[in-house]
DNA sequence: TATGAATGAGGCTTCATTCAT
DNA sequence: CATGAATGAAGCCTCATTCAT
């Protein structure tokens, strides 16, 4: 007996419209996004989405879980321990620049995230769990660093981590503002390896230095 | 007898919207901002805000323009030509830190515009205008600093400006995420004075070293 | 002293008015007449045309009376008592057939208030009036030609009214339709002169004809 | 205990939207017409209309395109091969004469579409499919007419359709002011079976006749 | 006389969601 | 599991009209 030929495959069903939602979310923000438009790019049916999720601030939270969780995986395959504490540092900041400069839509999310106060992110376990570790990992390398002399500041490691984030995922969020105002474009080959390189010395000299104004 | 009190100040009511319109388009982002609730913010008829902005996305540029024109106005009162390289530099980024933090609605109103992809940013000539010379005064403290020995490094003014603007800028914006994921709170004033600090001597090491890691 | 320097000719604004009113009117009809293109239209602001006309109803019932007592009025002078019973019958069709075919406006007028079920008309006696000689008109023609035996039927004028209207009317106000259906173009000279022809000979063949289908 | 009586009938649900929107569309015309109106007549909700025709524009073209088809698919039941050419003639004369004044919300429609220049019409490929065979047709009873000697007058047959709709059109799309201005009743039963006569014989002598005046 | 400012009512449409099969 | 049909609530915007000067 021939059964009918449907598709039954929960989990690809459910990866398929997270990656729709992703998208979507990343695109036009919470209240931006449309379920249908998130229907219509899946090849399954817009009942689904309501299945698997149960609403659209169920799918949005699981969309921020899934970003959250990719980034501090790779992030956690970084092996610094095997290099200098200057090294370490470079290689984070090089992986935080690469990475946000590539993935667009997960700098958008969190962009979206905080334009809704975080208050979705606040309901997930899970996004805390997934974070826990970047804070360590900083300061393992600060640790390093002050033992051997390459780093002669001490700074709070999730000060290190701010100053990372902001620098890296500003030029990918602000892109739009900012290369229209100042007719550049923070995209271009050319000026994303300048800014790769100064913040990476800014953060480096930053650590390095004494000498302050107050 | 008490006669209706229908006012006639047109400056007034569109200064009221607009006051009303910022307020909502920072708290909610261009999708999630509804006319209706920046019409009950206010106390003329929803009604006059078609009357004086024609639609949603022409209240929107003019919420946006207003916003750009009064940092930028305000920053041109700074006099930094009276001061030193040094001070010069860090009193815009003091202004800046100031400036955002305090102003948690402008920066929402451009993470909201690059969420659009300043799409609605595009047409309007004003914002360009009036954000045409932050960057020439940036240049003129460099310059002088290169003379006069406080800055070894030679750096774009669009560099040091990005780097100035995605430090306090991110403080703000991504406040909510960064918060609720390490459990500090940017906003205090504790944190707040140690970041200050830390964004000013980040810059100034980063125009005073030369040694890099490439 | 010298008089602020406004135009006072309330003749001369209320022509204006009207003729913005008909042209709007008859474009798009009354629900889909705007007053305030109709003001756009006119050199006046939009508040005369509730100072001469009240209200949308009265612009429109003003406009209709100035629509009919135009024909009318031309109507008048076509001198059909000099002429022959069938020279008469022709002018008045050729009179029909050519005003309606130069002024659209009119037509549009008419079938705009067939679509009002007539309803704004009734309020007024002036179109009653002024409509009230056509029929005579007609029965003049009608019995000077049953005396020298140019027509031989015995038709109401009425109904003869009917015919010549009915076969000039319908080509302008339904062009659209039948144009667009058949591809063909009721207002081009060549079918224009032909159905003037037909128009013509079929009222007359049908006063000369007796013998009938029934 | 009674179930909630939630019918799944898309035709039937489509179809009534159809026959609500048909009447009020030739009730008040495009502008006029309200879709809360329509899905007031309505069993199901208005939202219905949206998921079914889009948008005003949408079913109103769907209203038009069945107008048309109900009027044609009976018009290909008339049989006229079976008649003689007068008869066949007469025949096709009095079915557009009855239907029309039969349907009146027909003739409203196709008025309140000449209203709107055509422009939703030309969206549809329908309509123009739908009333391609008419003049066929036409073309064939004239020729049968011309070679038994019935017709002595060479017409082409857009213009004996062009008579033909006119004289039963106008009866109906302008029997308000017409009845209006000369207070009688277009409809009443002695005016209506006076003029299906009068256009028989009008239409039939001018196809004999040949003497024309010029 | 003339006019810019102001408005309540109501229009079309969209949205996330649920129902019935 | 899967889906087309159905919906109430609410969103943006337009309209004729009136007010205050």
């Amino acid at each position: 007996m021939v059964k009918s030929v449907r598709k039954l495959d929960p989990e690809g069903t459910k990866r398929e419209i997270l990656r729709a939602a992703r998208a979507e979310f990343a695109e036009k923000g919470f209240s931006g996004a449309r379920i249908d438009e998130i229907g219509a790019r899946t090849k399954t049916a817009k009942r689904m989405i309501y299945y698997y999720f149960g609403n659209k601030e169920g799918l949005y939270i699981a969309a921020l879980e899934q970003a959250y969780s990719e980034i501090r995986a790779l992030e956690r395959t970084l092996e610094l321990d095997d290099l200098s504490a200057d090294d370490a540092l470079c290689r984070m900041i090089d992986f935080t620049f690469d990475y946000e400069q590539a993935n667009v839509e997960f700098v958008r999310l969190i962009s979206c995230e905080n334009m809704n106060y975080a208050r979705y992110m606040k309901d997930s376990k899970k996004i805390r769990e997934v974070n826990s570790n970047i804070i360590e990992a900083i300061e393992k390398i600060l640790d390093r660093g002050y033992l051997d002399g390459s780093f002669t500041r001490h700074a709070p490691p999730e000060d290190v981590h701010f100053m990372i984030s902001a620098l890296c995922f500003y030029r990918v969020s602000n892109q739009y503002t900012f290369s229209e105002i100042f007719g550049c474009d923070l995209a271009a080959p050319d000026t994303s390896a300048r800014h790769k390189n100064m913040i990476r010395n800014a953060i480096r000299s930053y650590l390095r230095s004494t000498e302050d104004h107050d």
